[in-house]
DNA sequence: AGTATAACCTGTCTGC
DNA sequence: TGCAGACAGGTTATAC
């Protein structure tokens, strides 16, 4: 479920929630969640410990812990955090963290999807692998037209987290929607001024997602249970058969890479029937 | 190298 | 109403 803007929001949620209070104890509710970590290393490295910030590097949601160590968290598709919450909401729970006086912070999970990986910086395990981050001051021009040097799909590239880290199935629509560009042009193909454009694009779509907290098409919750509102912005994200907002052409859908794939086929630029 | 498919899970929706 | 099948915001392994 969460994309960039999504895991950006559940930042911002915690942040105002959790300040740096100490961590009593944690409860693994489901053992899977710690598949990459040793449980007894877990509970010794958490209890008696302090968030000192939340961050986010990709869709990855990061607690850096005050005695050294970071927990990076990922949502996957359902994945989300709870703060203080009423059993009712929390009917997924995997993982609790007691922080006493501020309350509890549960990842709650209905899919089971999520990973949590307890590194020793932000640049280790899984996080080292990232590519460019759309929403840092890496994010150029030029950087950017390096990783689209590739005979793949436009849509896979932006969907390969190796080559930019945060844009998801829905996001990766709307972009390409933006930048009239086909969601099957090859990377390589792109002309100089699609690159520009998609160049501008990418942050655009992403910060209007932030600035509306997050896309919910159903869900996706903040910390405090809210709803995003970015879905009622999408022009193209499960849209099919809809009138284009831009062109009056018609809204279709198609599969890429076992995933769908919507479009405007007039301004688009897409051909054959996909 | 690039693409397709299945797998990991649980829930919801659609069509017969 | 019931039930099988498809599908869902993500990622990874394996097979052409």
């Amino acid at each position: 479920m969460p994309e960039l803007p999504e895991v950006e929001t559940m930042v911002r949620g915690l942040e105002s929630k959790i300040n740096e209070g100490e961590i009593e104890r944690v409860e693994v509710i489901d053992q899977k969640l710690l598949r990459n970590t040793d449980q007894r290393k877990f509970q010794q490295t958490m209890t008696g410990n302090k968030i000192r910030d939340i961050s986010r590097k990709g869709k990855y949601l990061l607690l850096d812990l005050k005695k050294g160590g970071v927990l990076a968290i990922h949502p996957r598709m359902t994945g989300r955090f709870v703060v203080n919450s009423y059993p009712a909401e929390t009917d997924y729970a995997r993982l609790k963290i007691i922080l006493g006086d501020e309350g509890t912070l549960v990842f709650d999970d209905m899919r089971r999807f999520g990973t949590l990986d307890l590194l020793p910086d932000e640049d280790s395990g899984p996080l080292k692998k990232l590519g460019l981050d759309p929403l840092s001051p890496d994010y150029k021009e030029e950087n950017l037209a390096r990783v689209l040097q590739s005979r793949s799909e436009i849509k896979r590239i932006l969907l390969d987290q190796k080559k930019i880290a945060g844009i998801g199935n829905i996001y990766a629509s709307e972009i390409l929607f933006r930048a009239t560009i086909s969601p099957w042009k090859k990377g390589s193909d792109l002309e100089k001024g699609k690159i520009k454009k998609l160049f501008k694009a990418i942050p655009e779509v992403l910060q209007e997602a932030i600035e509306k907290e997050g896309t919910t098409i159903s869900d996706f919750r903040n910390p405090e249970g809210d709803s995003g509102n970015f879905q009622l912005s999408l022009r193209v994200y499960g849209k099919e058969g809809e009138e284009c907002p831009r062109c009056s052409g018609e809204v279709q859908k198609a599969k890429q890479g076992g995933r769908g794939t919507y479009f405007c086929p007039s301004c688009q630029g897409v051909k054959e029937e996909k």
